[in-house]
Order: structure tokens, then sequence, then C-alpha cells
DNA sequence: AAAAACAATCAAAACGTTTTTACAACTTTT
DNA sequence: AAAAGTTGTAAAAACGTTTTGATTGTTTTT
């Protein structure tokens, strides 16, 4: 049924010649006659004959691989990130190697153990919950570049700015009890995120409730689970989320407990995911720089692989609040 | 900053034995007194050393690593998939190998020929477009499972009674125009299922209109585009759609153009993807097996690794409707 | 006390490539 | 017509492992 796969040296003595010829013929390093070579792709085609991977990455210590790191795909903001470092990645002729940890952190240790014995030649690490320095450390002797949702790489995105934002915007349409449902390392409250939002609670006389802040895991469920919370304390008019699948939880917690969005409920996403749009209402959220973002990452892995130092100076990427109909103004 | 990786000859070296007894300690495949392994494992972890993936992977012809060929991961039905493909696979200590193609087939075509260089020990094909034995040609001496939504595998999805099901729904429900927009690869005309519709038709003295045929390819836009179609031709109280991805690009649609779902607009989707219960209204859809199909898959695989014969037989799947808000009765 | 068995380690071969050096057989130069 | 250069190909070494057979000592058997 199955043959074994042919060899360099089937091919070289199906020709008549050696193994180096075929090579040569192959990657065109060394010119070789125009009939010898004929004949050597024939053989090629008729053999069936495809170059071991393995043997050659070992020859070149070249794979042309990246480890991609993540959780899960069906988070959709994961999902559109892996499909642009997909593309990304093809413009250097790399060829991402997704690996899947699940939600555990075992998993991901051996994920990057198996990546680091030189599976890949460099691996991007889009878990949040581990560390640029243990990605290092995990990682070995490959490039790794971690963390891209934050501003360790050479881009600043404005949290701050943005939780202000939204904060301002909240407060305009007359809201002043308002829950969080952050993603783990987003909008948390040792984060400088935090401090923003106390601030301007001071500001405006809206006491600080720590009850309405809720850690969440980035799944619908955890939109869920941090409606409970709230609602289980105090009654809240307004929530945001550290990213739009937990408010699509919030949706789905609305509709369960017959709670009208906006009229009843306000809700604010991150990430404008495509299904941001397409739910009814549509989700007012803020717009995450994909595509900065991955060209960013890339191109500091690039700088790594290629041992350049990397480029200085930070660029600051804009995050613009997208409203559309999932907010009223109950002023 | 980044020193070379340690090799196995550079551990043997530091602790003063030969190559092989620092592989043989590591394997256990040949006792080593005890300070002597002591002093080896000491010195690994002091070098960092980690046995280099390739090298073992062309000694032993053995990867652990499993191909995976989607078009894309922004597709939630895809990251179901792929998130439990992820999970299966780990019971058999395999790894997924994600590779990403965009929609088009050269990348499809590059990324088998990628694999099938001995990257991966197996593959499995979840291209709709790319047909088993496109595959298996492409993919030479390693084995391959393909197109495993549909009924090629020891798997009966039917899909006959699907379309029967939805079918009779729509129509008890007072629907007589309905338009499909279909998957690659599903319903599509040409298939068992298009016998099935128009057989229905027949029977209820309702005219077949090919017009009310869209071919999509998985993505809200082609959603959108479907129900563009149907309306530049008649009007269509009912939509049902191969995935409910592009359902949700009907959803679109219709708030775009002020039709209200499911008042104006019926829609059916297939799939029941996490966001089909959250959206509203709650799509009404088809669950499709994924954890069966998983399973099926990676059983089926295991089988073609281990040069197994293919267990014979078939199990039928059902694909139940879940009927949730977004049909209405306009009887 | 010699023979046999055992324990622990080493040396060499192999996996399938690529690359470098070497070597023929022709051509071209002087 | 000898020296020098070209051209096409072969042989060998290397990449980092694993595995097999060989080789030491040491211990047990007879």
């Amino acid at each position: 049924m199955r043959k074994k796969a042919a060899t360099i040296v089937d091919v070289a003595k199906a020709v008549g010649v050696s193994p180096s010829t075929v090579s040569h013929a192959l990657s065109g390093k060394r010119v070789i006659s125009g009939p010898v070579k004929e004949k050597i792709f024939e053989t090629i085609r008729e053999l069936d004959y495809r170059p071991a991977f393995y043997a050659q990455a070992l020859k070149n210590s070249f794979t042309g691989l990246i480890g991609v790191v993540v959780n899960e795909c069906r988070n959709p903001g994961a999902a559109l990130f892996l499909d642009g470092l997909a593309a990304e990645l093809e413009k250097f002729s790399l060829k991402p190697v997704i690996g899947l940890t699940g939600l555990n952190h075992a998993m991901a240790a051996e994920m990057f153990r198996r990546f680091s014995t030189g599976l890949v030649d460099g691996v991007i690490n889009l878990l949040p919950q581990i560390t640029p320095e243990e990605a290092e450390e995990l990682c070995g002797a490959i490039p790794v570049v971690t963390n891209i949702r934050e501003s360790s790489i050479p881009v600043l995105l404005d949290y701050q700015k943005l939780t202000r934002d939204i904060l301002e915007y909240f407060y305009s349409m007359g809201h002043r009890d308002i829950g969080y449902i952050t993603s783990p390392t987003r909008f948390v409250l040792e984060d400088p995120t935090a401090a923003v939002m106390k601030k301007f609670y001071a500001e405006h006389g809206i006491a600080f409730d720590g009850k309405l802040v809720y850690t969440g895991d980035d799944s619908i469920e955890s939109g869920i689970r941090g409606m409970d919370q709230f609602v289980g304390h105090r009654r809240v008019t307004a929530v945001f989320c550290g990213n739009d699948q937990m408010a699509f939880g919030v949706y789905r917690w609305a509709f369960e407990h017959k709670v009208r969005i906006p009229e009843e409920l306000s809700v604010i996403g991150f990430d404008n995911v495509p299904q941001a749009a397409t739910i009814i209402p549509p989700l007012t959220t803020a717009r995450f720089p994909y595509v900065e973002i991955v060209e960013h990452t890339v191109k500091l892995l690039m700088a790594k692989l290629e041992k350049r130092q990397v480029p200085p100076g930070k660029m600051i990427l804009e995050m613009p609040l997208i409203i559309r109909h999932s907010v009223a103004d109950i002023s």
C-alpha cells in the first residue's frame, strides 16, 4: 500500500550519479549538465522523491518554522491574530506551527520545551499567563517574542487613555454604576489602568467598588460569571469587558435574564472582532490594531532571528472606540 | 547574549563519558551507574542541554507531530475543531501542527508538500476544497485523513435527513420562499442533498428556483453576498446556511437593511458554535457532532499510522436541529 | 584458579541531507 | 605542445542523535 519514501541516494542510484550531484541539481548551487539534470528531475518525479525535512533541518540548522503558542483558537480575537500572523510570516517564507495549550500551565511549559529543542527557529508567545521572563527561560537558545498585547514590544498600546475614553463615554451617557470584566492581564487592579479608574472616580465623586471588578479568562463563560458576580452584589447599568468574547457572554447573560441591551444594560467590548458588528445590537467596542501589532511582532522576531539589535523607539497605536449600539443614554 | 545550544557531546565531554552513555542515561535503555547518571543529569541542567529535535526525528523517523491543514481559524467552526483536535491528539501524546493556508489553493498545495517531507507523522485535512484523492497524492508516503465533515470516514453524517428536517420545519412554519447559502462542499446542487430538496419541493408543489441557491465560502461576507443575490432576484422569507458563520452574515445583512429577524426573515444555521446561542435572536441551527467527529478522525488516523486496517462499519451520528428563536411562524 | 557471567561504558555505524574538496576530462591560452 | 583554466561529477565530512556490538573490569561459577 504505502511504500517507504525514496531518499536522495535512491534517485542517485537510479540515475547513475552520486548523491551530491542530485543535491546540486536540486539546489542549483553548481551547474549540472543538461541531460543529466533532466534525467535527475525525471527520476525524482518517478520515485516521488521529497527531500527529508529533518535531514535538511539538521544539516542547515534552519527550519523556516515559527512556533506560536496560544491557549485556544475558539477565542475570535486569538483566531484573528493567528490568521494575521500566518499571512505576515508568509512574507518571509516562514510558516507558523501553532501550539494549542488549552488553559493549563503544564501543557504550556511542555509546548515551549518542545519548540525550544529546535523544532522551530523562533517562537511567538500569545499566552497571557506566561511572562516574558518565563518565556525566555523556557525557550533557552531560541528567540522568543512574547506578550504582544502589551507594550513590551516597540509599540505602545495606550490602555490608560482607552480606559479613560471608555469611562468618559459611559459617564457622559449618565452611567455611574459600572462593572468591569477584565482579561487576565489587562485592566487588572495592579495595572496602571486601575490607577486611571480610581483617579477618574475620585474626580467625579464616584465611590470605587472592588466587587465591580471581575477577572475573566477571555471566554464567553467568564463574561457570564462576571455578570453573576455583579448582580449578586448590586445593580450595574453598564459593563465593559477586556475583550469582545466576554462581552458576548454579557449579551448571553442578558438574554437569559431578560434584560434588554442597551435599554437596561450598556456594554462595551474590546477587540472589534467581526462578530461584534454582526451581533444585535451591534457592539460598541475598541478597535485593537491587529494588523499593526502582527506586523510589529513579526518585525521584532525577525530582528531577533537575524541577531540584529531591536530598533529602539516606540510607536504609539490608537485604539479608537467604535461607537455602535450597545450603550444607551440614561442621563 | 544568546549562546549556541549545547549538544550531547558537549555534556559527554563535560562529564567525561561518551555520548552514548549520556543517551542511555537519558533514555534509560541501558543501566548507567548511580554516580555517573547523577553527574550527567547535573551537567545537563547546567548546560541547559535539550536534545535536538531534528536529530532525534532523523534517527527515529518519528516526530510525534500531526499536521492539520485548514483555511483559517477565524471561522468559529474550524476553531472548535482545532481546539478539539488538539485535545484529542494529546491523548496519544501527539501534537498538532496547524497549517493555515488562507483561502488560496496554491498555498494549500505548498502546505501539504511541506508536511509530506516528513515534517509530521500524519496529516489531517480540513480543507473542503481538497478532495481525499488530491490529499493522498499531495501527501505521498505519509498517511492523511481528509474531509472529515463528510462521510468518507467510518461515520455517517446524514445530511439528507438534515436537509429534509430543515425543509419540513420551514414548511411547517409557512415558508415557501427559501434561500440556501451553502458551504463549498455541502448542500451543493450535485449533492445527494440537492435531490432531497428537489424531491421535497416536487412533493409540496413548490417550484425549484436555482437562483435561490448561493455557494458561499463559510465566511460572514459570503452570507451577505448570498442575501444580496437572493434579494436582487426575488423575496425570500427564510434562509438556511451551510454554517453558522454565514448565518451571522445574514444577520448582519438584515441589520443593515433594517429587516427584522425572525419577523421578516427566518434563518437556520449549521454547526451550533457558541456564538449561535449568544446572538440575538438566538440562532436556530443544527448541532454538528464535533467531539464525535474529532474522536473518529483521530481514531482513523491512528489506524493508518499503525498501518492497521481501518475498522469497517459506519456509525450514524445525529445532527439534531436546535430550535431557538430565529425562525418565525408566518402561516 | 581458570572459565563463565555480568556490569558499566565506549566506539562506530547509521539516519538523509548539504557542502567542501578533489579529480578527472576537455578547452583554451601561451 | 605544455601550462592553465573550465566544466561536470564524485568522494568525504559534517549536522546531533540512537543503537548495536565490542571492550573493559569485576564478580560469580565450576
